[in-house]
RNA sequence: GGCCCCAUCGUCCAGUGGUUAGGACACAGGGUUUUCGACCCUGCAACAGGAGUUCGAUUCUCCUUGGGGCUACCA
């Protein structure tokens, strides 16, 4: 038989949804898209969504994890609808539920050590340990002896008979037949409550009507349905969402390189890249697109539409994505961002000086089609902004070490150090007229001028390129090269 | 090991009891006679395997294989 859901004889209730991260270390994207997805099936449905931090563990958690979460989810616009919940604030309510369990029953005193369950846990070999009962059998007599001389105990449900059935929002039916669970414990022997027990309270206080939650928890599930039974509550609607996985298709994690949300924003990727990416991952409205906005998730979400089988976080697939989103973007809607990553590169002395907001902007509207990250246009595309220290070998090879390149260059210079003012046009008018003075193609100045300039062969168009660099820097690179193909001084080794 | 979940191109995402199985990333080739990691075009590439149901299965059922998760007085 399958449990009742409690939505289902529920009207008029609005939807509450959480995202319920351990603080022990970073956010990760895993995290995240948990979280972006409570938020949009809150937001679509004109529920809550709210935040618990899981902190349960005394031991593990810390309040810089807290900072973290914090601070990655209003990086990526997932604020909370209620101020935060903390687990560890609410022992009252954990510790009051486990004595109710108590008085009616369904959960016993166990009095056996860390040390005595290890041992019979070795004991048991290879076979499957799962407690024994030992302090279900006490007797009244042995158990107020214990109490009286004050013997520490811990707090275990005492699991009834008969399967578990239950209905996932993404996963359907789930069967786990009862004799798979032992009688785990509710509170520790510090009088601490465990994560099965908070979970199902906490849920019930804050009024939680789905639970939208990795795929890591769809085992655990039948455990909490035991207690939301025991205390004499209707289960809440369940959805599990499939895990991301690295590219090994192990469970994402530090190994795999960068995993913490904020990595990928300090990396350079945009929010709205985050949203749209993870959004699209292991979730889609039913068409291909592979675009999206916030506004269209919001509007299209649906928990119908989550992906049973786990995901696999494709970084050359998000890095495209982040382009996408970048040559879209106006100056304006970046420009702070370009400023903080041209400030990064000029401290770190890759840039010289401190470029001006002009010079960027000028460089962005040259360039902003071709960056995957903004960071790219202090690094790639750096010679933007300073003269280039380096010379892509093959280009060197192809456009410099000709007759009469250094000749024809050093010309050029001077063309253009006479040219009032060096605009895309007059530029272009003097490479082609003298292209045609010397009876060349266009593409025989064209690349060694761009070389010059940049260090690269690839790039803008260089007419565009070299009113942006500006006469001073173009006269000066070009006489700057001259003097380098002169010394035959390039490295192409 | 036991239990649970999952299975369409290398990756992400569509799809239907009958389709040339579609789009995107990545990759390869071509084009843009100003280049290119930018743009355009083309190509490569998948229904894990085996039974069963059916006139017909990628689609429904079962098994196998593979992957993931859980199996704590962690969450």
């Amino acid at each position: 038989m399958v449990e009742t859901n409690v939505n289902i004889n529920r009207n008029n209730s609005e939807v509450r949804v959480r995202f319920a991260p351990s603080p022990t270390g970073d956010l990760h994207v895993g995290g995240v898209r948990t979280a972006l997805f409570n938020y949009l099936y809150a937001r679509h449905t004109g529920g809550k969504f709210l935040l618990r931090i899981e902190d349960t563990d005394r031991k593990r958690s810390t309040p810089e994890a807290v900072k973290v979460i914090l601070d990655g989810l209003a990086w990526m616009g997932l604020e909370p609808d209620e101020e935060p919940v903390f687990q560890s604030a609410r022992f009252d309510r954990h510790i009051e539920a486990a004595n109710k369990l108590l008085e009616d029953g369904h959960a016993y005193r166990c009095f056996c050590t860390q040390e005595e369950i290890e041992q019979r846990r070795e004991l048991a070999g290879d076979k499957i340990y799962m407690y024994d009962r030992h302090c279900l059998n006490l007797t009244q007599e042995e158990i107020e002896r214990k109490l009286v001389t004050g013997q520490e105990f811990a707090v275990r449900l005492r699991i009834p008979q008969g399967d578990i059935v239950f209905n996932d929002l993404v996963h359907g039916e789930i069967s786990v037949s009862g004799g798979e669970i032992d009688d785990f414990i509710l509170l520790r022997r510090n009088g601490t409550p465990t994560y099965m027990l908070a979970v199902v309270v906490d849920d019930l206080d804050m009024r939680i009507t789905h639970i939208i939650r990795g795929d890591d928890h769809l085992s655990n599930t039948p455990k909490q349905i035991l207690i939301y039974r025991a205390l004499g509550k209707q289960i809440l609607e369940f959805a599990h969402v499939p895990l991301i996985l690295g590219p090994d298709r192990k469970r994402l994690s530090k190994r795999h390189g960068a995993t913490s949300i904020i990595e990928y924003r300090d990396f350079g990727y945009l929010q709205e890249t985050m949203i749209n990416f993870l959004g699209l991952l292991g979730w889609s409205p039913g068409d291909d697109r592979d675009i999206i906005s916030r506004q269209e998730l919001l509007d299209l979400f649906d928990i119908k539409g989550i992906q049973s089988k786990s995901a696999v976080f494709d970084e050359s697939r998000a890095r495209w994505l982040n382009g996408q989103y970048l040559g879209r973007s106006e100056f304006d809607d970046v420009a702070a961002e370009l400023d903080k990553f041209a400030r990064e590169a000029s401290e770190s002395g890759s840039l010289l000086e401190m470029p001006d907001k002009q010079q960027i902007k000028a460089a962005w509207n040259l360039l902003r089609t071709r960056v995957h990250f903004l960071k790219d246009l202090f690094d790639e595309y750096r010679y933007m902004f300073r003269d280039p220290d380096v010379f892509d070998p093959k280009g060197v090879r192809k456009h410099f070490m000709r007759d009469s390149v250094a000749e024809r260059l050093a010309s050029l210079a001077d063309d253009f150090a006479s040219l009032e003012p060096l605009t895309s046009d007059t530029a272009e008018q003097v490479i082609r007229t003298r292209a045609e003075e010397w009876k060349l193609s266009a593409g025989k100045l064209i690349h060694p001028v761009r070389l010059a300039c940049s260090g690269a062969t690839g790039g803008a168009g260089l007419f565009e390129t070299l009113e942006v660099l500006g006469k001073n820097s173009v006269v000066r690179r070009l006489k700057h090269a001259v003097e380098l193909i002169h010394s035959e001084t390039f490295d192409i080794s």
